[in-house]
DNA sequence: TGTTTGACGGACA
DNA sequence: CTGTCCGCCAAAC
């Protein structure tokens, strides 16, 4: 049985809006809740289709090595130092920052 | 209709 | 540590 893509973006756009403050999840992290294992990538498509003025917490998403692969890297960046997330030598301690759902 | 392209990830050299 | 390869799959060409 297959799903529609808009059932799975919801899911998608659920679990990221569930990513605590000062806290960051993988795109596999965000698929494997989302009941999608091995779909880190549609989860990177999702993002990328976000609405500019989203509400949705998209900066709180770092891949599995904790780098921002975001094309707006440096906005990311920006967000997440908000939040006391910093990076050391390009990438986020996912041991420090990590989400335990 | 076939091929390439990604906001990915894990295995391996 | 870096680089390569392969699985994944919707969207763009």
């Amino acid at each position: 049985m297959t799903e529609s893509l808009t059932a799975s973006q919801d899911r998608i756009w659920q679990i990221v809006h569930q990513i605590p403050v000062g806290k960051v999840a993988t795109y596999g992290q965000i698929a494997n809740l989302a009941g999608m294992p091995s779909h880190a990538r549609l989860v990177g498509r999702v993002l990328s289709r976000l609405p500019p003025d989203t509400r949705l917490p998209w900066h709180r998403v770092v891949n599995a090595q904790g780098k921002i692969t975001n094309p707006t890297r440096q906005r990311q960046q920006q967000r997440l130092a908000e939040e006391g997330i910093i990076l050391i030598h390009g990438r986020v301690s996912l041991r420090l920052y990590g989400w335990d759902y």
